[in-house]
DNA sequence: TTGTTAGATTTAGTCCACTAAACGATCTGG
DNA sequence: CCAGATCGTTTAGTGGACTAAATCTAACAA
């Protein structure tokens, strides 16, 4: 569940699962190398992984199988974010956020979204 | 120097480290005994990581070690959220600010102190 | 039928964080 | 001087992520 901590290339494996839902082995290992190189069956190991910890699920289709996430790809979000606001922030959320804005770089769309986000905050207080 | 990971355990010596700038292994032991329990021993196999890796450094006084840090709390913070950032928001860090400010819960304090770095980034820009 | 191919499974090994007992040296109270 | 406490060091073991070769198995092609 969400206490499952995943490891790099696991979570490399998920995002290729989030984005393209329903994928062969075969297809994560390509997809995978695409950014590096790593064997087949080193993807099957950490799918097998994965799938004891209840963050993948396979069907047979054919000779062969076919993974898709069972774990949301917001709910990780949002567990990895707590572990860090947790960890190295304190707890406080707003302390990360000042701390992006201070020192990441932030498109200017992304600042009207957030501005908008802001707006609302301070309304739907009750 | 980014590429240094700690571990749960190292994050929690370099805290207090950070909060209490030099300390004794002793001391470390007994502020994370606070949190978890933990033997003395560890601590001292885990500051010998730490300082094999450049995080913490020691001087002896008398026949004890005092420890600090050497890596600032702010370096720390940077690439601990680069990380996140990039593994798990597509390198955007808008992006988890985004979700941050919809999912998870902050002050409104800390509200009125992220309007305020908004309302900078637009007039700073240029 | 037989050999090749492309799956999945088994097995094996590395690396590292973490854990802590065991050991040796040094100081300190009696 | 010595027993006990307090250091730091050595040694050992566990667990998990990662790596990938070796092996088994079923389909397919010649």
């Amino acid at each position: 569940m969400t206490g499952t901590q995943l490891g790099r290339v696991q979570l490399l494996i998920m995002q290729v699962l989030w984005e393209n839902g329903r994928t062969t082995a075969r297809q994560i290992t390509d997809s995978i190398n695409e950014i590096e190189p790593i064997a087949h069956s080193t993807v099957q190991t950490l799918l097998r992984g994965l799938e004891e910890k209840g963050a993948v699920d396979h069907e047979a289709e054919g000779r062969t199988f076919v993974f898709f996430p069972v774990v949301e790809e917001a709910n990780f979000k949002q567990s990895a974010t707590r572990d860090l606001v947790q960890r190295v922030f304190g707890g406080k959320a707003g302390s990360l956020v000042s701390h992006l804005l201070k020192n990441e770089k932030v498109s200017a769309k992304e600042i009207d979204e957030i501005r908008k986000l802001i707006d609302q905050h301070g309304k739907k207080k009750k």
